[in-house]
This record gives C-alpha cells, structure tokens and sequence, in this order.
RNA sequence: GGCCCGUUCGUCUAGGGGUUAGGACGCAGGAUUUUCAUUCCUGUAACACGGGUUCGAAUCCCGUACGGGCUACCA
C-alpha cells in the first residue's frame, strides 16, 4: 500500500433523477472516512449520459447532501483546484487519453453500429464484444489502416474501445471483499468514448479520479465486475503506481421480498427511500422523502451509518463526529442489508426524545403553522418539551398534540361513556371552582388540589383523572394533565372544561 | 447461461477452532406512571445444507443449495 499523503475521496453520482437512500450511504461512508483521515471530500457529477439526463437532479443530490450534513470540501457548487466537476465540462480531456490508448496500441476504433451489435446478440445470446469476436468485427483491428483513416475522415460514426489483453488474469484488492481476480479472458473490449464524443462511465471515472487525485474509492457493490476493467485503464495509462484503493460496499435490500432497493419499493409500502421529496412528472415517479415525512437528519444519518457497518460495540447511537471517529473500512460487512424502516423509526424517536426543546420547537413549528396557529415560542417550546417523549415523527407533535393549539371536535366517548354520568356535572363544576381558588397556579399545587378534591368526596382517582384528561384534550393519551394545566393556565383551563362538560352532558341525555 | 460476490434470531448485527452464540429493532409479558409514551426487567428467536481437516467446527477447506450483482455506445 503506498503512502498517501493527500486522502481525497469522491461521491460521484449520476444526475438521472433522486438519489435513494443507497446514494446517500455511499456518500456518507466517503465522507467519514474523509473526515477521519484528515482529507477533502469532493463531488463529481457523472453526467456522460445525454439521454438520462434529468433536470434538477443535480440540485436535489446537493441538497440532500448538505441536509445530511455531508457537505463536500470541493466539487460542483464547492469549488476547488480540479474542475471542472461536471464531467459533461470535461468532454476535451477524456478524447485525450483514449486517443493515448488508441496510440498505445490499448484501444481501438469500432465502426458497428448498434443495429450490427443488436443483431449479432440477437443471433448468439452469449455474445459479447471480446478477444474472441473482434477479428470477426469492424474496427481499426480487423480493417486496412487506409479504409481506417477514411472512414475517420468523413466523420463516420465510431466508438473507441479498451482493448484487452488476452490470456490474462487481473487481480484486484478490495478493501471490503480482500483478493478477487478475473481472467481477462472474460472481459469484454468496453466501449471508452461514444460515438457522440462522450466517455462512457469506465473511462471518465478513471481519467478523474486520477486527475483528481483520488485515494480511495467507496462505492457500491455493483461495480465490483467492471473494476477489473478500471485496473486495466489505470495500467494501460501508466498510472498504477497511483491507483486508489476500491473498497466495495454491500447493497441495500428491499424491505420486503428480493432484490436491491429500488425507488418504487418506498412507494408500496408507504415509506420514504429517499432522503428528500422528488416531483417527478407523474405521481408514480414522484417519492416522499425522509425529510418531509418527518425525519431528523442526524437519525437518517445514524440509521444509514449502520446499514452495512458497525463499530463492533454495543453503542448505537452516534453523532456524525462520533461516527468519523469510529469508523472502519474493515467494519463494513459483505452481505446485503435489508432496508428496516422500523428500525429507522426508532432512531428518529431517539434523537427527538434527546433534543432540546428550542431545537424541537423548531422542526415543528412548520407542521403547527400549517394548521393555521401561530404559537408563541415559549409555549410551543414548552409543548414540545412535554411531546417528545411521545413522538416518533416531526408531524407527530401535530397528530398527536393538537390539542393544545385547538378545540378537539372529537373525544373519547369510550371512556367518557362509562364514567359521565348524571351527577357528573355538579362534581366537576366545583372541582373546577376549586382549582379556580388556587392560589399558584403550578403542577405541583394543581396535583395538590385534585388529591385534596379527590379525598374530601370520598373518590378515587381513577374516577376524577380521565375524565379531566379527556374534558381537557379529547383523549386518555397524553403528558401530565396537571403539566398540561399549568402550561395553560386557569382561565383557559375552566374554558376547555365547560365546553367539555357541556359535550359530555348534552350526550348523556 | 457465463463471470463475480455473499449466507449467524423475522430484521440490523457481534463473535471467528472449546461461548449458556452477545447486543439492537420488532413482538410478547411484567414493574413504574393519573393515561399514553419514556425508563427498567423478563421472554421470544439464529450459525443454509452436505462432506472433509481437527481431540473439538458456527468459526478453516471443498462442494451443494439459496440469495445478490454484473453481463449496453447506462451509470
């Protein structure tokens, strides 16, 4: 392993619409390792491919990332000494070197066209583009170099392609899955450059990380086949010596059934898959994200963190410092993970129950406005510190505390059923009248006086407690009702109980 | 089909020649609580299969099965 001095590491995604929760693992275990060698995290746009372009791509894969909070050090819209970062910027440079190929006797120029290829894989299932079929094809191998320099000069379409060596094997050391080797016999002559000028995948990423200096390449499982290609270019372009270390992670698994991760499985199963919402031309390609259903950055973070990896001890919950401290290539597992969407909740649960009430104050506050209330700080604050033990999601506080921001217009009838009953009203008209006489106006006093009420009639307080939870909120769940009384105050306080009352009773006859 | 990768509770995983195979989510039960939630306790449940190697294998090796990925002028 050679000394590295510069760690620089990429996330290099494609802008062909929103990027899944798989993308953003890739990125996150990029940027920790980043991070914990003291280097830059950089992200490159691979936008070779014209026809899978999608507008707003980009923007979305810049916007999830910063609301993750990995922000790249340098890359599109960070700046830095080796842009452009856009590869469709950088189109001149790639031609560049497949022409050193071609010079170097490593690639060759192709004149099939798709049809011709289409044909002959339709004719042979097996076919592919290699040591053994290119003698039988139309490129500068088989053709006379004149009829070559012809077909070059009248702009007549091509496609370069990597020329492998034959009776090879290609070793490779991934970081994840150790030593894997391939017989270059089994690999196919890919194409480099595109009959429209543009490099194909194989070709840019080579060409960029090494133009960029880059150490260690994190990126998902699916790649492993084509990286021994990839050791091939850094060979036939003289730049081994150099080459990153690849380290291939596992996918991300369907929540159910088979397969890897795929953006309709959010959808089915209603549950977000990607980090931020994306409007897509239909309502079939549009997706909720974790962000809009109500998630906290850091617990997506946490929970993607551990999709794959763990630190070995029986710690759970990291912060995103915590977790640049602890991670470890060697630490990423080599099977698939399943997407857990409970497990996930349950981390989110975890990071409101332990935030501080000004911070929740403000993730909810969106979803309170929403409904058309304006609370003040203080009190929303105050709402939020007695909920947060009671939320799994933002919206939640909503679902589940509306209470305190409106009149409920409906009840608990069950419980209101049983124990309202025709001397009901008079008993809890003087309770109220004496709450009213309270000197304080705090929980403790509040609590006091209830105790006291509930000993001098001779009651229990099972029959007094849900009755002034419901009269007060509507239902039996909730924070504690002298808390929640204290908050509101008296006056507000008798307000709900006699509109309540009322309820109860007009129902009762 | 070919090539490559993988396989420990339902899920995420720890462990890696001798362990009562550990934790977390979920689920179930209990304790605490005015309710719900939180918290705590308990329970549930796993080494894919077959052969080796070995005194001893979940752990090492080989097969098989199963799962996954790749096999485009997509990334």
């Amino acid at each position: 392993m050679t000394i590295m001095e510069n760690i620089r590491l990429r996330f290099a995604p494609s802008p062909t619409g929103a990027l899944h929760i798989g993308g953003i693992r890739t990125a996150l275990y990029n940027y920790l390792l980043a991070k914990q060698l003291g280097g830059k995290f950089i992200l490159r746009i691979e936008d070779t491919d014209q026809n899978r372009f999608v507008p707003g791509a980009e923007a979305y894969i810049i916007e999830a990332l910063r609301w993750c909070g990995l922000v790249p050090d340098e890359g599109v819209e960070f700046g830095g000494e080796y842009g452009p970062y856009r590869q469709s910027e950088r189109k001149a440079i790639y031609r560049q070197y497949a022409e050193e190929l071609i010079k170097n006797g490593h690639a060759y120029y192709a004149f099939d066209t798709p049809e011709e290829l289409d044909a002959r894989r339709a004719a042979d299932e097996n076919f592919k583009y290699d040591f053994n079929t290119r003698t039988t094809l139309r490129n500068s191998l088989t053709m006379p170099a004149n009829e070559v320099a012809d077909l070059l000069a009248k702009d007549a379409p091509y496609v370069i392609r990597i020329h492998v060596p034959e009776g090879e094997v290609v070793r490779i050391h991934d970081l994840v899955r150790g030593d894997v080797q391939f017989q270059s016999n089994e690999l196919d002559d890919k194409v480099m450059l595109k009959s429209d000028g543009m490099p194909t995948y194989h070709m840019a990423n080579i060409v960029d990380d090494h133009l960029m200096k880059i150490t260690h390449v994190i990126r998902g499982e699916e790649w492993l086949p084509s990286t021994a290609h990839h050791v091939l270019l850094y060979r036939f372009l003289g730049w081994e010596s150099t080459m990153p270390q690849f380290a291939h992670l596992p996918l991300i698994l369907k929540p159910t059934g088979q397969g890897k991760l795929s953006k309709r499985d959010g959808t089915k199963l209603g549950i977000p898959v990607f980090p931020l919402s994306w409007k897509g031309e239909t309502a079939e390609e549009s997706f909720v994200g974790f962000r809009e259903y109500g998630f906290d950055p850091r617990a997506v973070v946490n929970f993607l963190a551990f999709l794959g990896w763990n630190p070995g001890t029986e710690q759970e919950i990291f912060s995103i410092e915590e977790l640049i401290q602890a991670f470890s290539i060697e630490k990423i597992g080599k099977s698939g993970a399943r997407f857990d969407f409970e497990k996930a909740k349950w981390f989110n649960q975890q990071y409101l129950m332990a935030s501080d009430n000004a911070h929740l104050a403000q993730l909810a506050r969106p979803y309170i406005e929403q409904h058309g209330h304006k609370p003040d700080e203080s009190f929303l604050q105050a709402f939020c510190g007695m909920m947060k033990e009671r939320v799994v999601v933002i919206p939640d506080f909503w679902t589940n505390g509306h209470y305190f921001f409106e009149d409920f217009t409906e009840y608990d009838d069950k419980t209101i059923g049983k124990k309202w009953t025709a001397d009901s009203p008079a008993l809890f008209a003087r309770l109220t009248e004496s709450l009213d006489a309270l000197p304080v106006y705090d929980a403790a006093t509040i609590q006091a006086g209830v105790e006291a009420f509930i000993s001098e009639n001779g009651l229990k307080f099972g029959d007094v407690l849900p009755i002034l939870r419901v009269g007060l909120t509507g239902t039996v769940k909730g924070p504690g009702v002298f808390d929640m009384m204290a908050l509101w105050g008296k006056e507000e306080v008798r307000r709900r109980l006699e509109r309540s009352y009322a309820l109860f009773t007009a129902k009762l006859q």
